[in-house]
DNA sequence: CGCTTGCCTGGAGTGCACTCCAAGGTTCTA
DNA sequence: TAGAACCTTGGAGTGCACTCCAGGCAAGCG
């Protein structure tokens, strides 16, 4: 029963200052009732892009003003976050709508939760070990390219 | 044609493990002239891809068999296992592109190619840094739901 | 000799992740 | 209360990186 998902999400706020879009203008829970434009503003994303995502399923119902347009919650951006975060991995939008699927299923599909997110951290450790290969290979044209600046050697590649 | 003994390449063909392809099945220099899908075989790319590649010119000239067909050398392979390296990267064919509009250009294009090595080492280094980032909320939530499998566990007992 | 396999070409098609449009209704500012 | 600036929808369009197709040539084999 006490495996609701979002929780955690709430105090993420600034954990992780380093990439995306600063999320310091968040109004306090209660007041949290966001236009599509304020999110696109603090998420980076475009409307159409918020609105997209609805309709394939990867957000959770929004919330509407009595006249039927989109109010965005705190947890709503949260979610966001994470979306914005697994994004970043390569993942692709369908798995995220999986993902999506099984936190709107409830708790017990917390296994599968936990698998995928296990797997998630193994592909995201496998590309950041390729990228360090790259990295290797970059460096050592690089430097090539910095001997090559004095000698003036003539080279492919 | 010479296709008769390379059929060891399929031992290869599904072996791609991890990182790039291991390129032990090169001939020596002087012997290599390999077909359109020995090359597939050994990047891991289609030959329908290999050919896009060269009519979007981010292949140098291949030479060709008397009767028009392809025979890439050890240094087009050489050039592939680079772009694969940058394709892994996320950067754009385009660019790759005008790399190797540079390489073709020829030597005065040096500094060009070097700003661009440079650049597209800050941008690994960037990207590496952001999925160290998303690892961490991975970790932060896989932990959680961790906790949370202990405590239904315990529950459950 | 025909059969199969591999290769050639230009151009069309695919899948993904948006991105935009038309034609309205709503909310804020002056 | 006017008008700008927002919001709504379904559906169509875009750009990227392939991916495939039709129709044909070339070589090896029984």
């Amino acid at each position: 029963m006490t495996v609701t998902e979002t929780e955690t999400e709430t105090t993420d706020a600034g954990a992780d200052s380093c990439a995306g879009p600063p999320q310091g203008d968040r109004r306090p829970d209660g007041a949290d009732r966001y236009t599509i434009s304020e999110v696109a503003a603090l998420t980076g994303l475009t409307a159409h892009t918020l609105r997209w995502y609805e309709r394939i399923g990867l957000m959770p119902h929004i919330d509407r003003s009595h006249t039927g347009q989109r109010r965005y919650s705190n947890r709503d951006l949260d979610w966001l976050a994470l979306v914005g975060k697994l994004r970043l991995t390569g993942m692709p939008v369908a798995d995220m709508v999986r993902y999506a699927e099984l936190v709107r299923a409830g708790d017990h599909t917390y296994t599968e939760r936990f698998e995928l997110l296990k797997q998630t951290r193994e592909d995201v450790l496998a590309r950041i070990a390729e990228l360090q290969g790259t990295l290797a290979v970059l460096d050592r044209k690089i430097s090539f390219y910095g001997d090559a600046g004095r000698a003036l050697a003539s080279e492919r590649t």
